[in-house]
DNA sequence: TATTATACCTAGCATTACTAGGTATAATAA
DNA sequence: TTATTATACCTAGTAATGCTAGGTATAATA
């Protein structure tokens, strides 16, 4: 039984819309950052990140762009577009919804 | 973008291990129960419910039993097991974690 | 008589998190 | 010097699950 895994099902394009959307980001800062604001809760596989990064871009609500740092490094910052912001506000308003729903279900009983 | 749906996947197990473990009751009647008490959230579907009650039967969490009303009608009646109480109390404390996590990431912007 | 509600079922599709592999450089430890 | 760890990106294929769309059948209502 895979639980923990399905629960996060759905939920990682709007944390990941999320954090770009407060500050351009990179893949792996994504992933320690993510980390660390949850307090060790979400630890992304890079098999989960890379491609839910280029999902994102191809739907066009984040754009990435390569920089080169100093030291001749290659990072992809990526940048949330406008469509990506309107896209965020609904995603946060269905997370209330199905939170709420679920406490409905799940929190009322104490057994 | 399939994000409700993705939202809730996961969640299915824990909702219906919920219900049943309150009082024994059959698919039909889950679905109902659960838009009643969702106030019209969740509107599982047969495609949805049917093969997760086998799932978790399959896995010991409940039991089924046909029952055959005065009418002639069949139902199947799922009943919690101990495993499946087990279980439920496991589900519940990672619906918390995961909602601690998520909300740690998506609420404190207010953008 | 036709429609809706009740009551169950399943095959196959779409989506997504993950495994497990890959490439490459920089910094640190042994 | 060498080995390991951290940084930084990528993808092919697998597993899991919600849903679509179809099926069967009876009872109640319009």
């Amino acid at each position: 039984m895979a639980r923990k895994r399905d629960l996060r099902k759905g939920s990682s394009d709007s944390l990941l819309l999320c954090l770009i959307g407060q500050q351009p980001m990179y893949g792996y800062q994504i992933i320690k950052e993510l980390e660390k604001r949850s307090q060790g809760y979400f630890k992304f596989k890079e098999g989960t990140l890379y491609p839910a990064l280029h999902r994102l871009e191809r739907a066009g609500l984040i754009l990435g762009r390569w920089q080169t740092l100093p030291s001749g490094r290659q990072r992809r910052y990526y940048y949330i577009t406008d469509k990506g912001r309107r896209v965020l506000v609904v995603e946060r308003g269905q997370w209330q919804e199905f939170l709420t729903a679920m406490n409905l279900i799940i929190r009322p009983a104490r057994t």
